[in-house]
DNA sequence: CCTTGTTGTAATTGACTGATAACAAGCTCG
DNA sequence: CGAGCTTGTTATCAGTCAATTACAACAAGG
């Protein structure tokens, strides 16, 4: 098994970090607990701290990470085509990779950390001066954008949007309205 | 001081629910100790458990609580005139009640858990039948709508709208665009 | 080969936290 | 008044969890 391989730490800090978006996306910050992303790394606890410092600063780096796909996704979508509208298509792809909205979810939610809230702060403005460049829609265009991709930030976390869905009629009636 | 009077169990229980509704807008579910709503409250920590039996249950009566306010807010205003346009004006009235939609977040983010999310869906399904029925606006209208208000909800959450708002400029010209 | 730096773990700890139990103080009504 | 129900507290526990320490295995270069 490869759980005997020896990595470089840089390495081995990437998969953590893969680990930490995937149980921070499912549980939180608060509600992650440093032992379960271990595992899901395959490596011990208290190796993932000395990897990070602090659950603090791998939170962070979960942050910046999907943060930074997120910008890869829109970027790509532009390069194809600089429309708002077309833009929007590719929430889909945001969708599938759902652990990226899902982070940035709690990472509003932990805002109230001073030191989390300067890090989503960026991230959500780095975002949204982004998609507002890329496109050369208004400053209202992009909040509409934005928008509703909170809203499909919400029904993924509520789990009555994207694959496993709960199916409800108003959620069923709701997400009609996307296709 | 207030705190050597008696009440009832419901009285308390009403005053204990109030100090949940603040302290988990703040912190969220997992990061809110029921120690500090027991201060908040002016009570000990023993009775707040003892008021609502564990946790989950107070988070869950808090997640009712501001769901019913929230209810409460748009039946008023669409008393007022039941048309989509006008109950977004109302959403200033949301915002002055900062811990209304925070908790709602807060909620949306602990839905992992079945119970949690059990009720969160069901307390957003009816506000987002509320709404269109109120209105009488299509589904898609409505999707904008509350599109819109989860748009405003992490921005509340990140603390660059609504009272004590972090200036930037990127939050200033977004934020601008509501005027 | 052996020394030095790096990768990784086992053991432990100390602080925290939700929940329980036992008890105390008031209210109410016969 | 005093018995019984309700309101509330103090003391405490059992479990959890991030973080530290000490140590082990391994790789690379001289």
């Amino acid at each position: 098994m490869a759980s005997k391989v020896r990595l470089t730490a840089k390495e081995r800090g990437d998969e953590v970090l893969r680990a930490a978006v995937q149980a921070f996306a499912a549980s939180g910050y608060e509600g992650t607990k440093t032992d379960e992303i271990a595992r899901l790394a395959g490596v011990s606890q208290p190796y993932v701290i000395r990897l990070f410092g602090t659950k603090q600063q791998l939170f962070l780096a979960a942050i910046r990470s999907v943060c930074a796909r997120i910008e890869e996704i829109f970027r790509a979508a532009a390069a194809a085509s600089p429309e708002l509208r077309t833009l929007g298509a590719n929430y889909a792809v945001l969708l599938a990779e759902r652990e990226l909205l899902l982070v940035l979810l709690h990472g509003f939610s932990a805002s109230g950390d001073p030191v989390i809230g300067d890090c989503v702060r960026e991230g959500f403005g780095n975002i949204y001066t982004l998609v507002r460049d890329l496109t050369g829609a208004t400053p209202e265009e992009t909040r509409q954008f934005l928008a509703e991709g909170m809203l499909m930030t919400v029904l993924t976390a509520m789990q009555v949007m994207g694959p496993n869905a709960i199916a409800l009629p108003w959620s069923q009636e709701l997400t009609s309205t996307y296709e």
